[in-house]
DNA sequence: GTCTATAATTCGATAGAC
DNA sequence: GTCTATCGAATTATAGAC
């Protein structure tokens, strides 16, 4: 058997296990919180080693928190059902943990980096959405999207308000819908 | 001039400049990112200064992050006016530093103290306001306008996102109010 | 009432044996 | 490729001089 440049099956293996680990803790428990003691417990190895694949724990937090939304284009969505498009989208992706951004959620309040890439994600994803389903002002309704779908996790996923985390998928695609098709494309006043 | 047991008048300025410093730098950077030598630097004393006011940096963190709602009683309040009502009281809190409302959500994303005392201001505050507003499911109704105030305030005070600190105070009343109206009294579905 | 000095932890990161 | 041992910095909190 060939030895890859620099990357043996077993090194693939402990690296898959070392972000898995950070993931978890990373969305569970926030960037400060999470030590690298912590994830390589949870990896099965030494922390020393998570310096020896990824340099540093902020390459690493990089390296786990990149979100791709894959956000359905709104331009192809009937125009009355861009709110629940939204709402049924998001919802998937704040349950996937490996979808990263419930990673940057929980670690953007107290770490400026963090908080730095949802702002990135919020200007070269969801902006551009909203942008597409062709209504005037898209900065303005983007923004508001964002209030009441960062809100919604915030609410439901990290606070873990009992009500709102007893709300079901259907109502929430209904409700949280309603309010996001108003600011996509409904009336905005001056 | 006599001494008051234990309250000296310079000893009432000293803890008055730390619980205002404390809210400050918990209010702006979190409470993990907030050092006692931090405060105690901000508030020109000594960081011994502080465990020997207050004992524990858990004990003046609890000391300062009480916020005191005084939501207006909605009972009191036209029906049609309850969203704008809500939008508009809640701008305010978070404006003022000393409310410990943004002591209060800066820090509950990743600190489980704060996030709990979060979840007593929702079930003591704003649950029994929305409540008194007298539509059928209040609870439901009050996990959704806490969906929408908190991510408000999560993406105008702490994230930051440029559209969203953009907004007039006029337009987040009356858009954001629109949506507080619907969820607090107006039709939500099964 | 305030400070200096320091204890006791914990953290990220490094060096080097195997 | 993995670990042990450890460094240096930062933290909360304590003890005690003045």
């Amino acid at each position: 058997m060939t030895k890859p440049r620099g990357a043996t099956r077993k090194s693939i293996r402990t690296r898959d296990a070392i972000e898995a680990a950070a993931k978890e803790l990373f969305a569970a428990n926030g960037f400060e919180r999470t030590s690298l003691r912590d994830i390589g417990a949870k990896a099965g190895i030494d922390a020393s080693m998570i310096i020896r694949y990824f340099g540093s724990k902020d390459a690493l937090f990089a390296r786990v928190a990149m979100p791709d939304l894959q956000l359905p284009d709104l331009q192809n969505v009937a125009a009355n059902e861009v709110g629940e498009t939204l709402a049924s989208r998001f919802l998937e992706l704040w349950e996937d943990s490996s979808s990263g951004l419930a990673i940057l959620l929980r670690s953007a309040a107290s770490n400026e980096d963090a908080a730095e890439r949802l702002l990135d994600v919020f200007r070269d994803q969801v902006f551009p959405a909203i942008a597409r389903a062709g209504a005037d002002r898209p900065q303005v309704r983007a923004g508001l999207v964002a209030s009441q779908l960062l809100g919604l996790a915030l609410t439901r996923y990290v606070l873990k308000i009992p009500p709102v985390v007893s709300l079901s998928t259907d109502l929430i695609v209904r409700e949280i819908g309603a309010t996001l098709q108003r600011y996509a494309t409904g009336r905005i006043g001056a």
